[in-house]
DNA sequence: ATTGTCTGCCCC
DNA sequence: ATTCTGC
DNA sequence: GCAGAATGGGCAGACAAT
């Protein structure tokens, strides 16, 4: 099929926000989709290239587009029309494309797919290499279309692509075999299976009551999320988007060689830099180990890590997902030491909860993970069965410079640049487009026009007059921020009209929380 | 050999 | 990762 | 209540430029 038509199916997808109308649109594309262009066209559709563990990227990004796009190009006449066969392939060519040289390379691959492509072809074309459509179709209502257009149950689709991470491979077994096919699909060892999320809970009465008055109340750690895979000898590592971090993390694997008793099973957890006082180290620390290919025996040493295990998915045989929580955890137990299980409390006690809650941040953990007692796994969504409850804490900081927004925040400025006074004038500790309804992102784009000091293309620096009440999770050292520090996960809680610049935080304020931190968490000096 | 730029379905 | 919005 | 969009900081790696 022409690439054209899967271009113009893109853009009355996103010609409409109804879902109903979305799922029809899909299921009509893949009847009349050929069945090898199958893969290829569902992952497009959703921008991307590869499944999820698939190891291969583009490594091309906006200022590589922008280079190409602004670059002198014909359109050659005698091209042929670009199909999504072809446009699929040459993809996998840049990706392909390494070491010296393959940057122009992949380039140059870019500019032959652009200067064959009609305006709406290049639109398409762009959000695909940015792997973001936004067109309102991603995973969840791919699904929809494939269950749709193969006469399919969504659950059992939902299933197949959990145990496979593959949306095009669950499309062409749904479109090629239907329910029958998709019943077929089982797990595999070392296929990493779609991991199961949890949702936000702001606090522990209403977590557990949302679970029936009594719950599992695990330790919520501020690490990464590890899915183990081992049968035998053969032990693999994936990270929570699928990738195979084995290597990175030779110590994971001795760990489960020598402690883990089971030996053909799918095991979770979570891997926490700790420090040399036994206590974990922030999460900044922890990256230095994670993506790491050279001096990792090296790395090894200084940044060891510890690991707490919560689930096993698979074990001798039998997959675990339709297992209640707590059948779950006594496999786990099982084989696994207590020393490596995540700290666990099960109560309906509300004042118990605190107090574990308390323990968990005294020893430097993030918080709590609230879990129903006879939940399912349902890996893939964020469903209700697992709640999380970290608290926050809260700065006043004043808005110094704001940036446009694009797509549904196209004209509003939707991203503050917020800053905390110091002797050398205000400095910015972090940026957040989080909090505002789109009601305040009008009325705050008016009052932040009215403070205009400059402005560049993408930003307007303002005068520093509004405050605003900002939650953040953690204060970061900052590489990149003059004041050398960063907030993680800044959003607005409120406007702070009742306050002038004046009564915002100081730096001084910031570097005392940040300080105060390792109250509890150790701290590493290489 | 060193430094700088760009990228990641990165990790959170 | 968090938050808001349309369905 | 789900699914999607809109964007955050910081890390190592790979290649390009010097």
């Amino acid at each position: 099929m022409l690439f054209s038509e899967l271009a113009e199916l893109c853009g009355a997808l996103g010609g409409t926000t109804k879902r109903k109308e979305k799922t029809r649109m899909l299921a009509g594309f893949l009847h009349r989709l050929e069945p090898e262009e199958i893969p290829s066209a569902i992952l497009l559709i959703v921008g991307s290239v590869f499944p999820e563990f698939d190891p291969r990227a583009l490594e091309v990004g906006w200022r590589t587009m922008r280079r190409v796009l602004e670059g002198g190009r014909q359109t050659t006449l005698i091209d042929e029309p670009l199909t999504i066969t072809r446009v699929h392939r040459t993809l996998e060519e840049i990706a392909e494309a390494t070491g010296p040289g393959s940057r122009r390379r992949k380039e140059s691959l870019l500019e032959g797919l652009i200067s064959r492509a009609d305006p709406g072809e290049v639109e398409v074309l762009v959000r695909i290499v940015f792997g973001e459509m936004r067109i309102g179709v991603s995973e969840g209502m791919m699904l929809e279309g494939i269950a749709e257009a193969s006469a399919s149950s969504i659950k059992l689709v939902r299933r197949a692509l959990m145990l496979t991470g593959d949306l095009g491979e669950v499309a062409r077994i749904a479109l090629e075999g239907g329910e029958e096919g998709l019943g077929r699909v089982s797990v595999r060892m070392f296929v990493p299976l779609k991991p199961m999320m949890a949702t936000m809970s702001y606090n522990i009465a209403e977590a557990l009551e949302e679970h029936g008055g009594r719950a599992a109340f695990e330790y919520k750690f501020d690490g990464a999320r590890i899915q183990i895979h081992r049968r035998d000898d053969r032990i693999r590592v994936y990270s929570r988007r699928l990738t195979d971090v084995t290597e990175s993390l030779p110590d994971v694997v001795d760990v489960v060689r020598g402690r883990i008793a089971s030996e053909d099973a799918i095991l979770e957890g979570e891997a926490v830099a700790v420090g040399g006082g036994g206590r974990p180290l922030p999460f900044q620390d922890l990256m230095r180990r994670f993506t790491r290919v050279h001096d990792i025996a090296d790395m090894v040493e200084k940044i060891p890590l510890r690991l707490h295990f919560f689930d096993v998915l698979y074990l001798d045989g039998r997959l675990l997902v339709d297992e209640p929580y707590e059948a779950r955890w006594r496999l786990l137990e099982g084989g696994c030491p207590e020393d490596l299980l995540a700290e666990r409390l099960i109560t309906g006690d509300a004042a118990e909860v605190e107090g574990f809650l308390k323990r968990a941040l005294e020893e430097g953990h993030e918080g709590l993970m609230v879990k129903r007692l006879d939940g399912r796994d349902i890996p893939g969504v964020r469903g209700k069965g697992w709640l999380k409850v970290k608290p926050t804490e809260t700065l006043d900081l004043v808005i110094v410079a704001a940036d446009w927004g694009s797509g549904r925040r196209r004209g509003w400025l939707s991203n503050y640049h917020l800053a905390a006074g110091s002797e050398a004038g205000y400095m910015v500790i972090g940026k957040t487009f989080k909090g505002l309804t789109d009601e305040e992102f009008g009325w705050m784009t008016r009052r932040l026009q009215g403070l205009k000091a400059r402005e560049t293309e993408t930003t307007v620096h303002v005068r520093p007059e509004v405050v605003v009440e900002v939650a953040f999770n953690e204060i970061q050292r900052s590489p990149r921020y003059r004041s050398g520090f960063a907030l993680r996960f800044a959003r607005v809680t409120r406007i702070r009209e009742d306050k002038e610049p004046e009564d915002a935080d100081t730096l001084g304020r910031v570097k005392e929380l940040y300080d105060k931190q390792f109250q509890f968490k150790d701290r590493i000096i290489l």
